[in-house]
DNA sequence: GCCGTTTTCGGCCCGACTGTTTTCAGTCG
């Protein structure tokens, strides 16, 4: 089924093209912008009436919606493409130029797809019209070229959707299927969703064919046909290749050994099958805990029973969330509905981060709208019963100096003061190490949020010296994020592994701009799983008590 | 198309940056 953003993505960026209705295009772009923070919980949302009552969503939006998530043809779209070559719209994918220029690109050059644009870069056609120059040519060529190296992939929760999905019609087919490979591993990026399927080739066959069409989810069907080796083909075709080795070589230490024949092991009289009902019972015969998926990684060391094993993270360790944001920046929904939302996720706090005034796009608040925000979670806090506790905070900006974006006094009259980067991504790798440094060692700084500034499969992350910012936040005594948006997932797994190292706490995060958003904290974990942190390396895994102590006895001017 | 009325029209996040200009349009966040 389409997804209901790109639709209305679709939509803004035709009208734009054609140049006809542009405050028509932007209420389109926008919905697309809001429906993209709502997550995955816009059907949910379109059935309760919640979508008609944010702003930005009005009675067109809201008919449209409904279309898309009913299967129905949606008339604005239809006619746009009667109207426009359908190569169009993919060009709006490339970064650097919109509407207008990919509109005179069509008119001009009588170009319609990305490939003739990067054709026409590459014949140097694009330097003389007029509004275009070299460099913009050379961005466009660029963008391109990033375009092809970003797209082949899935993000987690791109996969964990699709996966739902396909199991769920298997079973309805009633046909047993395992999920394997990387999406199980939980990788931050799959390349597709991994079944194995119990039966022959026929049920094989027949899953293939009945995924064939579902969904635009690429899916690999393996099979096995001897249920009592389900489990060890499970285990098999999860992997990584490198964790089954390391557990061949375990079985062959023991006289047997470990592939699509089974476990075998020899208990003096030569090797035997040996039965495994599930994962575990595999492990278990080998003398080993089990490893969960998130660390069947190589180097990642195998665990004999008898030895304590690391206490890995689990959703509900986490107490609370920081970083979030509600209507009085750019979210869509306001205060209370946030609260209520982290009280229904079983929080005990919430952290509230709005933007800082110099994101003006993003709704960025002014000292005396960041006061009153203050004074109004104050009163809220007052009058809580069960609620969960809001904290105050911000999400400042770091200036290009490495500086915050409000003057102590105000810093000081927050609880949580998270420090991102949001402009100026691209500076010199030296200028972004030093910036960096200099906001982790902000007395002020919390946390530093989403620290290299990627978005998986957008844009690549800043280059500049994790390891010695990681130093500095070790020094300064903050802490970093892992921001669970499934579009960051930042910092990765490596880089909060290396955290751990120093010591330096991570804060896993869903910067939610929506209720719902706050289910990115189960993405968050996942990472951390894979990272091997455990409760003791994750600063929303304090009690209230405890984190309020953290943040009161870190040295303040 | 959305919104909020000073309610049926007339505004629409807004400032920085870039590359193109010669005073600014387009794009981005």
């Amino acid at each position: 089924m389409a997804e209901v953003k790109d639709v209305l993505d679709k939509i803004g960026f035709g009208y734009g093209l054609l140049g006809e209705h542009p405050m028509r295009a932007r209420a389109y772009t926008n919905g697309a912008r809001i429906i993209k923070k709502l997550g995955k919980g816009v059907r949910a949302a379109y059935y309760d009436g919640e979508l008609g009552k944010i702003r930005g969503i009005g009675k067109g939006l809201l008919g449209t919606i409904g279309a898309v998530l009913e299967g129905r043809p949606v008339p604005q779209l239809a006619e746009l493409e009667e109207r426009i070559p359908a190569g169009l719209f993919e060009t709006r994918r490339i970064r650097g130029i919109g509407p207008s220029k990919i509109r005179a690109l069509w008119h001009e050059l009588g170009l319609t797809t990305v490939a003739e644009i990067e054709y026409a870069c590459n014949e140097n056609r694009l330097v003389d019209l007029k509004g275009f120059g070299p460099k913009t040519q050379e961005t466009v060529l660029a963008s391109i070229a990033a375009m092809r190296e970003g797209r082949e992939g899935l993000r987690q929760d791109q996969a964990q959707e699709g996966a739902r999905a396909a199991l769920q019609r298997l079973e309805a087919e009633g046909i047993r299927a395992a999920l394997v490979g990387d999406v199980r591993r939980g990788t931050e990026i799959a390349t597709s969703v991994d079944l194995l399927v119990l039966g022959d080739e026929a049920v094989q066959d027949r899953a293939g064919k009945l995924l064939a069409g579902e969904g635009t989810v690429p899916v690999t069907v393996t099979g096995c046909a001897d249920p009592s080796l389900f489990a060890v083909h499970t285990l098999l075709a999860t992997g990584t290749s490198g964790h089954i080795e390391a557990l061949a070589a375990r079985a062959g230490e023991r006289g047997g050994s470990l592939d699509a024949e089974g476990l075998f092991l020899d208990s003096g009289m030569g090797p035997h099958l040996v039965d495994c009902e599930d994962e575990d019972a595999v492990y278990a015969a080998l003398g080993l805990h089990p490893t969960p998926p998130a660390r069947r990684e190589p180097g990642v060391p195998l665990v004999g029973v008898g030895v304590a094993r690391p206490r890995l993270l689990r959703r509900e360790d986490l107490r609370g969330a920081l970083h979030n944001h509600t209507t009085d920046s750019d979210g869509i929904h306001g205060l209370e509905e946030m609260r209520a939302a982290a009280t229904a996720a079983g929080l005990e706090y919430l952290g509230i981060s709005e933007h800082s005034r110099t994101a003006a796009y993003a709704g960025g608040l002014p000292v005396d709208r960041l006061l009153d925000q203050v004074q109004r979670i104050a009163a809220m806090n007052d009058a809580r019963g069960d609620d969960a506790v809001l904290l105050t905070g911000v999400e400042s900006d770091i200036l290009r100096d490495g500086g915050l974006d409000y003057p102590d006094e105000i810093l000081a009259a927050l609880q949580v003061v998270v420090a991102s980067v949001h402009t100026r991504y691209s500076a010199d790798p030296d200028a972004m190490t030093a910036r960096m440094c200099a906001v982790a060692r902000n007395p002020f700084t919390a946390v530093v949020g989403h620290p290299t500034g990627r978005l998986l499969l957008g844009r690549p992350a800043s280059p500049y010296d994790v390891e010695a910012f990681l130093d500095a936040c070790a020094e300064g005594g903050c802490a970093v994020e892992l921001n669970a948006n499934p579009q960051r997932l930042d910092l990765d797994e490596v880089h909060c592994a290396m955290a751990k190292e120093r010591g330096v706490l991570v804060s896993i995060s869903p910067d939610a701009h929506s209720a719902q958003a706050l289910s990115h904290l189960d993405h968050g974990v996942v990472i951390a799983r894979r990272a091997g942190l455990g409760p003791d390396d994750v600063l929303n895994c304090m009690p209230l008590g405890q984190l309020e102590a953290w943040l009161d006895g870190r040295p303040r001017p």
